[in-house]
DNA sequence: TAAATATACGCAATCGATTCCGTTAATTAT
DNA sequence: ATAATTAACGGAATCGATTGCGTATATTTA
């Protein structure tokens, strides 16, 4: 197989009888190109078939047209709809998306920094890896003006642009609905306490207990490693089968919800009147299971959009690493059946 | 915000009094270079921060080192997981993941495609689009020599690397299924039949039917657009009303299965014992949802590690476009409550 | 009509890494 | 001890697009 020589602006140039620098300009609707000869030239580049060499045109200008991602793990529900929320803003202002998983491990968050760096890319998103403390890695990027935008799983250690949700409010509304269910012994499902989000639901779920005058039980705080179903069977069982067990559970994650609710269900427990569970998230697998999983409603793929925007506005401006917007989106509670335990009650009350 | 300066080899040639030619062979452990230069060298480039230019050697090499995904939409459970098996071969060779989705839509394929080319990308994975049919898009690959690996939703008219499942005998076996839990007027929710995989599917099923001597019903066959929750949702009610409804559905995905159970479950029909559901992909929710749903599993991220070793492996050999090697892997019917209509009579039978 | 300005384009350096040819010095072979 | 290798490195062109500066022609102004 032979393989065809690329189109360049040079051919474009020499079969035209103009310069590469017309070429050039022309194609990229220069205004000291006349509006005639960008159409001879643009067709003739069509009809040659050029394309231009993105690789040519970053080294020259030092920068990709590519905004990088960097996110634990790109199958969860909430990171697919990141990305097509963060590529879906990109494509459409013709930038391109490289992406890279750290499956929430540092090791592969620093080693993957340098790779996309070393790719020149205009802007980072990231959402920490579960393990990462240390922010050097980070630093490469603000020596070179290339802007960062943290998703989510945010530091507070380190000044640049960010997109977060409300946790400590959506922890607090959380729990206050388990309260107003009339849970009286609602446990907790914590994340890892030095990702902010987890602490902000946490510190959430304890002020809405304080306020309503309900006693703090530490043995009904679980702190999950990694939120996932097995984790959350074990300490579901666990709990449920205490002398006291709770009557309501927020988990931090749906996963962890789902996984309550399932092994609850397996004991013979009812959920929601003896157990009313409260997740976040709203994985598709909330609306679909059964009973239906109450949670709160994360705008993924907006979030996505935003930090994309961010990176996209950015360019020009020279970069002010003191300039840190902080970008907070507001959440959506959204009860279901498995926290609804006074449906009638209420309806009445309101009608 | 003063920017850096970049290190490069030359600002490394100056200071270690060694030529840029040096500098580059010492850095990718050139055999023409001693130990110990290579290794002062190194620790030079570690000390002074100096980090590879992708662009500079991308434009020299023709190449950049990274793998273009073209698929329709991220987040699907599938196409996620694909993504991430992509991703995490691809890292450890070295390689970066561009990804581009198209939503579907053809337009945004071909241009996505043609985006994705000029960055050069050194391979192409594919999952097409619903409605591609003229693949000309795909020719200037071929025609530069890179690699295009086709991934689940496969042209059959354009010859390139090809991982696929059997979706025939999937469809078959899934169908045969539901004859042995003892339906005898199967419907099937058919996709798109101009893209292979459903048409597959859809013949597996008609075979298993034939084979069995059961009529073939056109009316209990369906005929999606995009085998969505709502499109779903309407057919199943349709097809409950009938004055002889089914007693078993084939879909041929996890989505539309579903809505036929919810669907099913409101109007008061039992799931399995009057109608048997089988669905497609393995999604999450399948085994989560009440009834669990039986459906056929898909090695998704395995397929995603194929494509990306099938890449990888092709660099440095000439391609060849004559050489179409296709990737058929095995799936897995799991049978789980809504289609374990015999589950008591079964076992005394084995036992 | 001469001067001033605008229009439309060309020249050549540049971005950073790679690599084909050398060249020099050190080692081995005879 | 001299020729023949080998090892270790340098020079300079190259990849393709961009852009500051310069120039010739055309147009406008006074």
């Amino acid at each position: 197989m032979k393989i065809k020589k690329e189109v360049t602006i040079y051919d474009l140039a020499k079969e035209l009888n103009y310069s590469p620098s017309t070429i050039s300009r022309a194609l990229n609707n220069h205004k000291s190109i006349s509006k005639k000869t960008i159409k001879l030239i643009k067709e003739a580049a069509e009809g040659m078939g050029y394309r231009p060499n993105n690789l040519a045109a970053g080294l020259r200008n030092n920068k990709s047209n590519t905004i990088g991602v960097l996110i634990s793990r790109i199958n969860r529900p909430f990171m697919a709809s990141l990305i097509s929320g963060i590529e879906e803003t990109a494509r459409k202002a013709g930038y391109n998306v490289l992406i890279s998983q750290s499956n929430d491990m540092y090791e592969n968050e620093v080693s993957n920094c340098n790779a996309l760096y070393d790719s020149r890319i205009t802007g980072l998103i990231v959402s920490l890896s579960m393990e990462t403390v240390d922010m050097a890695h980070f630093q490469k990027f603000i020596d070179q003006g290339i802007p960062i935008v943290f998703v989510d799983r945010v530091p507070d250690n380190f000044n640049s642009y960010k997109v977060v949700i409300d946790n400590y409010t959506a922890g607090y509304s959380a729990t206050k609905h388990l309260i107003d269910q009339g849970c009286t012994r609602i446990a907790h499902f914590a994340g890892a306490q030095h990702r902010n989000i987890y602490e902000e639901r946490k510190k959430g779920y304890l002020d809405a207990l304080r306020e309503s005058g309900l006693p703090i039980r530490d043995e009904l705080i679980i702190h999950f490693k990694t939120l996932s179903f097995e984790e959350g069977n074990k300490a579901t069982k666990k709990l449920l089968k205490m002398p006291e067990p709770p009557d309501g559970i927020f988990s931090a994650n749906d996963t962890a919800a789902v996984s309550a609710i399932m092994c609850a269900k397996k004991m013979g427990v009812e959920v929601p009147q003896e157990l009313a569970v409260i997740g976040f998230n709203d994985d598709p697998i909330a609306s679909i299971m059964q009973p239906s999983l109450s949670t709160v409603s994360h705008p993924a793929s907006k979030m996505g959009a935003i930090s994309a925007k961010r990176i996209l506005n950015h360019s020009g401006q020279n970069y002010d690493a003191d300039l840190t917007e902080i970008t907070v989106l507001g959440t959506e509670i959204i009860v279901r059946d498995s926290s609804l335990r006074r449906a009638r009650l209420l309806r009445s009350k309101t009608s």
